[in-house]
DNA sequence: CAGACAAGGCTTTTT
DNA sequence: GCCTTGTCTG
């Protein structure tokens, strides 16, 4: 069995898998086999059995990451690994946080406030402190709270350390919106990081307890750890020094959040007595890939330094492709994809298409969708970002914490039920100068003086609902309390009276959230199946989490959400100085030095072929000439390249036949606006049509689904959110589904 | 008090 | 171009 475990790894990895009783600092080079090396370490603990599962914590950088870790594990050893705690480092601390909520004063069905929620709270601070949102805009003030928090930094020390005017009101600020995040029963995302060290800090008998229980420590990524996470791994290891991290210096690319590089730079300070080792054996790329990313990392000053290598053959250069503007650019990239597909008999999820900002993915998905290639975004506006399901979620969220007054402010008055805002203001008056929540006020809205009759009635019904459920929320599961939910309060009526495309799209969206939480009740036991922990889960979500790699589909996504991936062919698509690098980096060498650890994350996600795109001229929404085209010049990292390793070819010189081709000008340095008639095309959705079937399902296939019965499919379509299906049920009704949530079974008519 | 309309800001990356 | 915010009117 152990030599199983042990066979298939080289001496590198074999020595960072065997050396488990010290601190031990893994460097990883891109595609060193790290997830191997994590994987069998713990395999190799469990099976030696100097720890039982649930002795050991594991920290990866996405919940998928975790899921696919613990399988792993678990197939090594031929046995399940329950009670191991494997997750990212907001999800474990979520888990110790309900645990030890009443220790900080909190109830453990805490809410965990996103970005949105945040700015929320403070714009409701800033009206109650007089403060001019105006001027103070709550979502820079949230930044800077975000800010504080990530480097430890408290209201009191960030009132100590304020100069100016703006400073001190911002302190002001942030101290009331932690007594106001914690009146309402909620952390935010950097709390879930800060809060249990302050415990730790605080209880002694709480930290010995998490120091006792986890006997082995191990992180991933640790290059993107920041100074909170460093101090919780620090603390938790600190009694047995069991501590394991890989990392690689080289693809930091989180300073912007918080990250430290640092953090890995000087673990060997920190531990003088540890053990080094250098994975430097790349199984991923070809020699090729690798000595040109390597050239270009050789660049930065901040490293460590190592040399990959491969063992697979040189490889065919790397294509530099300059092109006339972003369209031409897109087009290139349908070209680049259709001409592998058809040399190499790849297929569509072989390829993976990566640029800087979000924003250039609407290009790409025009020219993609006009040449019916099937793709599949990740990031951008998530699906639980919009509008309709954050208010959905809201009720929710308020009958499992009836404190979280932004979900309440939320929901109060929508849909229109007559609570206006001068009520509002003065329920809100009411409950501050009795030291009572919002929801309580309502409760007894009959004291609150002003209220009239109207509107106390109003309050009364819409009060008497939400207690209503809250006792149901008892009885019955998450789906059907939130179809309950949705029916009761009317959340479909707006969007099914009108025609609007939006709004049937925001109906389908709708039934995607019950069809995700189908899918939850229908995955957990049911004690682990409650609508707090689906609440928490959908909170701690990353991008990642979200994309299923089995899709026949090209992948679409950031050059951060590309991280730890890997691909047959990438293309690189914006490589212009001030899109790749931005521009804001260019003055800071520090940042430049990020922006290249960025560019060589992408460069070695590439297995075979690496195509590097550029376009001599960019439509940019950004900035006071939005809507403009900005002439660029080819990106320094590009110059970088050796030449030996790269073929370039030019066509920005010529028309593509792009559309734009006309309006090409040579004229250097400035910038043109597009002609007015020019009519943006608004992209119809992030969808596109699958004609492969190779989703499981067929159009015309029949199947059955728990609460609708027997069904017919009558449409296929890939979406951001998973394979959607259109089912005609008996009795007529219509459903659109999302395959991987409605765990429908395909049956012969 | 609610809905319609105009104005202004905005996109760097994410848990 | 899109989205959020503020203002006006019924």
């Amino acid at each position: 069995m152990t030599s199983k475990l042990l066979s298939e790894l080289n001496e590198a990895q074999l020595n960072a898998v065997k050396y488990t009783e010290g601190p031990l600092l893994v460097l990883a080079g891109a595609g060193s086999g790290k997830t191997r090396v994590l994987t069998n370490k713990i395999g190799y603990i469990l099976e030696q059995n100097m720890a039982r599962p649930y002795e050991i914590l594991a920290v990866t950088f996405t919940n998928k990451a975790a899921r696919e870790m613990k399988n792993r594990v678990e197939n090594l050893i031929g046995m399940p690994a329950d009670g191991m705690w494997i997750g990212t480092f907001h999800s474990i601390c979520a888990r110790i946080l309900r645990i030890e909520a009443e220790h900080l004063g909190y109830d453990s069905n805490f809410t965990i406030y996103d970005v949105d929620d945040q700015t929320r709270l403070i714009q409701q601070l800033q009206n109650g402190l007089q403060i001019d949102t105006g001027k103070l805009k709550p979502r820079q003030i949230q930044y800077m709270i975000s800010d504080s928090k990530n480097k430890m930094i408290t209201p009191k020390k960030f009132e100590d350390l304020a100069v100016d005017f703006k400073q001190r009101k911002v302190a002001k600020i942030y101290a009331e919106y932690e007594k106001a995040l914690k009146r309402n029963n909620a952390f935010d995302f950097d709390d879930l990081l800060i809060k249990p060290l302050d415990l730790f800090t605080k209880k002694k008998e709480i930290l010995e307890k998490y120091q006792n229980r986890f006997r082995y420590v191990l992180v991933d990524e640790y290059q993107d750890t920041n100074k909170a996470q460093y101090y919780l791994i620090r603390q938790l290891s600190k009694s047995h020094r069991r501590i394991c991290v890989v990392g690689d210096e080289d693809q930091s690319i989180y300073r912007w959040r918080g990250a430290d590089i640092e953090n890995i730079l000087s673990f060997e300070k920190d531990y003088p007595d540890c053990e080094v080792v250098r994975l430097e054996q790349n199984y991923r790329s070809t020699q090729n890939i690798l000595d040109a990313a390597n050239a270009v990392v050789a660049n930065n000053e901040k490293r460590l330094g190592k040399n990959l290598w491969s063992q697979k053959e040189s490889g065919s250069k790397i294509s530099v492709v300059g092109s006339v503007d972003e369209s031409a650019e897109a087009a290139q990239v349908v070209e680049v994809i259709n001409q592998e597909m058809y040399d190499n008999k790849l297929s569509y999820k072989d390829f993976a298409v990566l640029y800087r900002t979000n924003a250039q993915s609407r290009a790409l998905e025009e020219k993609l969708r006009r040449a019916q290639i099937p793709y599949h975004i990740v990031g951008g506006t998530k699906f639980f970002d919009r509008k309709e399901v954050k208010d959905a979620l809201a009720y929710l969220r308020v009958l499992i914490n009836p404190k979280d007054t932004v979900a309440l402010r939320r929901i109060i008055n929508y849909p229109t039920r007559g609570i206006g805002n001068v009520t509002q203001q003065k329920l809100e008056g009411f409950a501050f100068q009795n030291n009572i929540t919002y929801y309580q006020a309502m409760l007894v809205a009959e004291e609150v003086p002003g209220v009239g009759d109207a509107a106390r009635k109003k309050i009364d019904a819409f009060a008497a609902s939400l207690e209503t459920l809250k006792i149901k929320a008892d009885d019955v599961n998450a789906f059907e309390l939130a179809t309950e939910v949705i029916n009761q309060f009317g959340l479909k009526r707006e969007y099914s009276l009108s025609n609007l495309p939006d709004d049937e799209a925001r109906l389908e969206n709708l039934n995607e959230l019950l069809n995700s939480i189908a899918y939850f009740v229908e995955n957990r036991d049911a004690e682990d199946a409650t609508l707090a922990k689906y609440l928490e889960e959908v909170a701690l979500l990353t991008d990642i989490d979200r994309w299923d790699d089995n899709y026949s589909a090209v992948t679409l996504m950031t050059l951060h959400s590309a991280k730890g991936l890997e691909f047959p062919v990438v293309v690189v698509c914006g490589l212009e100085d001030g899109l790749f690098p931005l521009s804001r980096s260019l003055d800071n060498p520090e940042d430049l030095e990020e922006e290249r650890r960025l560019f060589y994350v992408g460069m070695t996600r590439a297995e075979d072929s690496l195509y590097l795109l550029w376009a001599r001229q960019r439509r940019r929404f950004t900035g006071k000439e939005s809507g403009m085209s900005f002439r660029s010049n080819v990106s320094r990292f590009l110059l970088e390249i050796p030449l030996q390793y790269k073929n370039e070819e030019d066509n920005s010189s010529y028309s593509s036949g792009s559309g734009y081709g006309g309006s090409y000008n040579s004229n250097y340095g400035g910038y043109q606006r597009k002609s007015r008639q020019q009519k943006f095309k608004r992209p119809e959705s992030s969808y596109v049509p699958d004609f492969s079937g190779d989703s499981g399902y067929n159009i015309g296939d029949w199947v059955i689904h728990e609460q609708f019965g027997k069904g017919q499919i009558l449409g296929i379509e890939k979406s951001s959110t998973g394979t959607k299906l259109t089912v005609i049920f008996a009795g007529k009704a219509l459903k659109k589904l999302i395959a991987e949530y409605a765990n429908l079974q395909l049956v012969n008519s």
